[in-house]
DNA sequence: AATGAATGAGCATTCATTCAT
DNA sequence: CATGAATGAATGCTCATTCAT
């Protein structure tokens, strides 16, 4: 168990391994439960290699953080045709979305929850990427209102928080579909789809839900 | 710092105190990073007194998650209307929840992030109080469609698969609206019955998104 | 389990009880792994007033060990008729002695274990005790020694490291006689008489063994 | 106070220093008073490096156990020499055992007082060795019967009585010659001889001590 | 490039003991 | 006669981190 003990190996290879042996175990114990032992027994290295290299546990779980983070989103990126229509991007993007998070659930883990309940500075570097994630969507949503010609008539503020539901759907979704092997990434992707889709069609086409009057 | 000392309380509420305590602290330095000294000092009691009614740092813990997932179920539940149509009841549930979580967001931070973050047996705590309002959802999408006199043709599996799509959305958003004040607990819910009402409603008209051939 | 709770016993019976609950106690977990707490439920009394009666651990220690003690050598010299000629007398001593400390077990670890193993005020207490003991054998030696028509030309210094040994046997048959029920108190007295009778005769029949001289 | 605080030794050395710090704490505080801060102090180490060789208090203990129950029984051993005849051989191998629980008072509480008090897993360690005590004096009685040109006529059960009383005599003369500075381990070797050697010989000859009969 | 040796600081937990009623 | 409420002081154990080689 644990990577291979091989010795002298370049630097760059060596902190492959760390963050490997990191992600793995930050990702299955926790931030604050993994120790810095178990990791570098992981790696198959000794604990000062890794203080060399990669400093301290909070910049290792931010080195964690940033490689998964672009990891991911290059994902997404590869798997959407800029030329397509928005529909088909914001399918293509799904599937991508899915099938990486179902591939690396350690990778997911940390992302998703350790990164987000631990706090400062860990918590704005994964928003960070949330943030590019739900600019895209918006985008999504703009060009879609464009290729349907209308203007959009929702005010942009709006427009973030039905970027924001769609996500977080998304990201609930990716949980739901990790906890069993029932659920593809393919489904997940078609049960958003036919919930936003549809309620965005309606959403520019000018019919939204009306809340009652505020009562007393 | 803290509450109030007062001597001699009865058991019920010191208690209660430190519960308010533990809620505070966990939700804000995470379960790990959450000492019992800091819980007990803020309650105004000593440590000895809070192992003595709350048994260990797993049990005070597991009762936070217990108290507050039935508070905030329990708001929803009176928030709703059973007899109003199902538009109704969804928003006016939703109301309640992010008025709720927007009270408290040391309780949310416990059951949506803490709870989660930390396995076994916390997990699986939050896990039933989340499962009982996805059933919740999915009772209104059915009620919903036999008030638009349809005969729901989704499977059942996929309604599961939206309801939870819904559920997600608006924790995210509630993590949305609590991170600044310019979001209120009354515009979260407009957005997310936007995006899930017309979403729905299509739904059931039957008209579903399609996803393309598998290319290969 | 424990005393049934029973309010308003008059003080001396209280204290039987918790002294009961102590000896108990004390002897199955040892005197620090046992805990006030455990005394206390046993003794179906609260807390406070195992200290208003009892004072301190330490105290109540204490108070086990004399009681156990004034037990043990009041069994022993009940056991014994004066009158009778040394050896019966001897053997009358040992089957009382084991008999109760196979009837007593755990105030037989209070005694043997516990007290000489967590040092002062409590080994003195039971060394008390085991002089008294080592006396009435030295005693019953010099007896014996009289009616064989002998001046013991033992130095009195060696009859008591005589006696000091058949106590210590004595002890050391009494747990090896608690350790199972193969072997019964009648036993355990007649394989020490055994030993020490023919032992004795011959040593005060002047036949020494004697050792080597001192090589190098 | 303490060892001199030499630095980085390698780790058998520092083991054997903390197994000293370790034996001389346990001997005089007790399992349950030594604190492994007091044991680290003495040692010369922080309480770290401690855990990190030696795991557990628990696991110190037993580690203390074993190596002077080993250390004990190559003293004995190596005072006794195999051809000699069989009282020249119990001689020698008390005289063995006086000298060294004499030497290594500590030692000698952890093994016969400590151990044995604080139950499992400690106890059967302790008595594997007492066994290995109780099996060489057995055979050294088989063996002088055998040069007494008797057929001991013993059953092997009462044999076993014997040695266990000799053996428990043994301990309890190692405390008392412990006590105080007059008695040496000749004279408590001497003592036993004397009571042992002419008890057996009694014993083999056939002339035993006979119990009068039940009364009642 | 790599590691065996070592520690300061902190944490969950327990216990004997007391006060106010 | 009796107790519910409360705590100061330890104790076993762990962890991130560094130093000397």
């Amino acid at each position: 168990m644990g990577a291979v003990k091989t010795k002298r190996m370049p630097r760059a290879v060596r902190e492959q391994q760390m963050l490997d042996a990191a992600v793995r175990t930050f990702g299955r114990r926790g931030y604050m439960a993994a120790s810095m032992d178990e990791i570098a027994e992981l790696a198959g290295v000794s604990k000062p290699l890794v203080y060399l290299y990669l400093n301290s546990k909070e910049d290792l779980f931010t080195a964690c953080i940033r490689r998964e983070a672009a990891a991911l989103t290059a994902a997404v990126r590869a798997g959407v045709r800029p030329g397509l229509p928005a529909d088909r991007q914001l399918w293509d993007g799904l599937r991508a979305f899915f099938t990486h998070t179902s591939h690396y659930p350690d990778a997911w883990s940390v992302l998703h929850l350790q990164a987000r309940t631990h706090g400062e500075p860990f918590a704005s570097e994964v928003a960070a990427m949330r943030a590019e994630i739900v600019a895209f969507v918006t985008q999504l949503i703009l060009v879609a209102a464009r290729e349907a010609h209308r203007d959009p008539d929702l005010p942009a503020s709006e427009v973030a928080g039905v970027a924001e539901a769609l996500v977080g759907a998304a990201e609930s979704l990716a949980d739901w579909a990790n906890a069993g092997p029932e659920v593809t990434a393919r489904q997940a992707a078609a049960t958003l789809m036919n919930v936003a889709w549809a309620g965005l069609g309606n959403l520019m086409a000018g019919s939204r839900w009306t809340p009652p009057e505020a009562a007393h």
